[in-house]
DNA sequence: TGCCAGGCCGGGT
DNA sequence: ACCCGGCATGGC
């Protein structure tokens, strides 16, 4: 397939989805604070796990970046139980508010203002930062086209023939970065609509989709 | 009742 | 460079 074709399939998918579903409003969350903890709670994880977690946070009044930081990691943990791997998470979480202020002097505004490209280079370098959840933060919170890769993404364009089986993440964002515009709000809109045609018609133990609006997609 | 969910790390080959 | 176990809760 020539770039331009890909860019057509994957232009045409998008239609598709975004007629099929409509807007999503992602990401789910109050505040670009918000959308971070979110980042981190999420992974591997159920998002209404996630919910929980986050309300609990908010009824304690630590949603904040200072709170967060300032607040016992053993608190942290207990309040962010309901997400699993709540140990980890709580670290993580840590990791990342020290990250704000060492080196943004505890500023997201700082943050966000800075090039992306050291952003997310200094976000990879935390500790319980992936690339997931490090390009989660830059569109979701800092209004950066970075498209975010997941299991749904893998497992959707894999099953459509767009991307081969051992393909690695950056292989993976490379497909659509490097074949649709850079657009905040198009990879905002991409990325929440797979989430969504996952969840719904593309689970792991449910092979073939019948009525899948990306049917006529499939390949050969 | 087991399998799965919007990953990532550290240690072993 | 890959491969794997560990991390943990809640929903179906």
């Amino acid at each position: 397939m020539s770039d331009r074709q890909i860019s057509t399939q994957l232009t045409a998918i998008y239609k598709v989805l975004s007629r099929a579903y409509g807007p999503q409003h992602w990401w789910p969350g109050d505040t670009p604070f918000e959308v971070m903890v979110g980042a981190v709670l999420t992974q591997n994880t159920a998002w209404t796990n996630v919910e929980k977690a986050i309300a609990n946070l908010k009824k304690s009044r630590l949603l904040s970046l200072s709170r967060l930081h300032g607040a016992p990691g053993r608190q942290l943990a207990f309040l962010i139980r309901p997400s699993g791997y709540f140990n980890i998470k709580a670290q993580r979480l840590k990791s990342l508010t020290a990250f704000v202020a060492g080196r943004y002097r505890g500023s997201l505004k700082r943050m966000f203002a800075d090039d992306p490209r050291t952003l997310r280079e200094g976000l990879l370098g935390v500790n319980g930062i992936g690339p997931e959840t490090a390009d989660s933060i830059l569109l979701y919170a800092a209004n950066r086209p970075y498209f975010v890769v997941d299991a749904y993404t893998k497992r959707v364009f894999g099953r459509h023939g767009l991307i081969a089986d051992g393909a690695v993440y950056h292989e993976v964002q490379q497909l659509f970065m490097g074949n649709l515009p850079a657009d905040v709000r198009l990879y905002n809109e991409y990325h929440a609509l797979i989430v969504r045609i996952g969840k719904e018609r593309c689970k792991k133990n449910r092979p073939l989709c019948a009525g899948c609006p990306l049917e006529k997609f499939l390949p050969g």
